[in-house]
RNA sequence: CGGGGUGUUGUGUAACGGUAGCACGAACGCUUUGGGAGCGUUUAGUCUGGGUUCGAAUCCCAGCACCCCGACCA
């Protein structure tokens, strides 16, 4: 991508609205522009990280046997009305008018109409257990909005349903997916600092995980055992005064984000939908359900929360909107030659790069563009460079930066 | 939803009730090219609707929008 032609825009002055670090970056850095309170688009580089996580996620839940689909975001009223949800979370529903007298639900999640699907679908315990998710726009009408990409009211879901012919098989199956969360935040860059914590089930079930990352822009609190280290939040803290684990009664306090949840939902949907299956021994059983959610952006705000210093984004390379950030710095007709032709050479080898190719910049603005847009490897051309037939060679975060020789260059990924 | 705050060019900000200014950006020209470079010219703004006043960005009322604290949060 020539970033002379990019759809994008940085701003060297503080974003006025941003309470939070990675609401100001994203923003500066031209990855999100906001339209209203909690509704942000993706401009191309913020939507090339959204891909990439999109894709690890789908990796990820593809491996565990998940079907991907795509169900509506428009719901018919009375499905939510079946599960006395149309009251019960009524404050954050969007309820729409249609031309009618007909009111519609924009989905702020699908359990009201995976449950009825899946009636469809299965009939036996032979055809369980089964596994779909999908990723979509949820909208929830949140009373407050914030922190830019960590709380918004319009959000790209993944959402994932299991179907079970008993809670042996849903427990088992449970432990697969949190497995699965694990390396896909490992995946993500924030492996280390996110923990499965114990939450209770709210409107699901008794008990559930949320998986919070450490961060001190989070709103929520954990609190982590010091002894085995298992992380439970402060519902689960109120109940218990001591680890419901080891007993210790020694915690750590932590700010958190909430970056993916986990739930045994049991027949709380499959009861209304009559969603049943006929067992070995010829009787309908209510199949028994587990969901399963990751917001991607709030994953992306939370990752640049995790990643970033005083000058910008540190993307991981895994979900970097580039690989490879090649700034040119001057104008000179044979440097230009040189980094096009690297440009060239690299796109060949499959490798995404960002060819910084604007005339009549300063070097110190392009540094700090690069700086603050975050991209993993930066790879500098100038006079001083192509005299020594090289280019240089620097890592986003790191300080190092080695001079290499431009056939060499492809030896680096 | 309760409480509070703020709305000024694209962005960040200034202006006692009396000429709407500054920086960045953008455009053009020239000069520059290793950490947001220089000179010159130009561009573009008082959220909306009422009211008070000789005169309103400024005061008052209403609306709208955004933000903050709290509550809420599968």
């Amino acid at each position: 991508m020539l970033q002379s032609k990019l759809f994008y825009k940085t701003n060297k002055n503080k974003s006025a609205n941003a309470d939070s670090v990675s609401h100001d970056l994203l923003i500066r850095a031209g990855y999100i522009d906001q339209l209203m309170a909690g509704v942000y688009t993706f401009l191309p580089l913020g939507f090339k990280v959204f891909k990439n996580v999109e894709h690890i996620i789908r990796d990820h839940m593809e491996q565990i046997g998940g079907q991907e689909l795509l169900m509506p975001v428009l719901h018919p009223k009375e499905n939510w009305v079946k599960t006395g949800r149309i009251e019960k979370e009524k404050e954050i529903l969007f309820v729409v008018k249609g031309n009618g007298e007909k009111e519609y639900v924009l989905g702020p999640t699908h359990e009201e109409i995976v449950s009825p699907l899946a009636r469809k679908i299965i009939f036996s315990y032979k055809d369980l257990p089964l596994y779909v998710f999908q990723i979509q726009e949820k909208f929830r009408d949140e009373l407050r909005p914030k922190s830019g990409l960590l709380r918004t009211r319009e959000f790209a879901m993944k959402d994932f349903y299991s179907f079970h012919a008993n809670q042996a098989d849903l427990d088992s199956y449970y432990a697969t997916v949190a497995k699965a969360y694990k390396n896909i935040f490992s995946e993500c860059g924030i492996g280390k600092i996110t923990y499965r914590t114990l939450a209770s089930g709210g409107s699901f079930s008794k008990y559930s995980d949320e998986f919070q990352m450490l961060t001190e822009a989070g709103e929520d609190t954990v609190f982590i055992c010091k002894k085995c280290k298992l992380a439970i939040n402060k519902e689960i803290k109120a109940e218990n005064p001591s680890c419901p684990e080891c007993k210790n009664s020694d915690f750590e306090e932590k700010k958190s984000i909430e970056v993916g949840n986990i739930f045994k939902m049991g027949t709380r949907y499959s009861l209304p939908f009559e969603l049943k299956f006929t067992d070995k021994d010829g009787h309908d059983k209510p199949v028994i359900m587990g969901c399963y959610g990751i917001g991607l952006g709030r994953l992306m705000g939370a990752v640049v929360e995790a990643s970033h210093d005083e000058k910008g984004i540190i993307w991981p390379k895994t979900i970097a909107p580039f690989s490879v950030h090649l700034l040119q710095l001057d104008g000179k007709p044979k440097i230009q030659a040189a980094a096009k032709k690297i440009y060239a050479q690299l796109q060949k080898e499959n490798i995404e790069v960002l060819y910084d190719d604007r005339q009549n910049k300063a070097a110190g603005e392009k540094f700090a563009d690069a700086d603050l847009l975050g991209i993993p490897y930066r790879i500098v051309v100038s006079e001083k460079t192509f005299a020594k037939n090289s280019v240089e060679f620097k890592e986003r975060g790191k300080a190092a930066i080695k001079l290499v020789k431009i056939n060499q260059l492809s030896k680096l990924f």
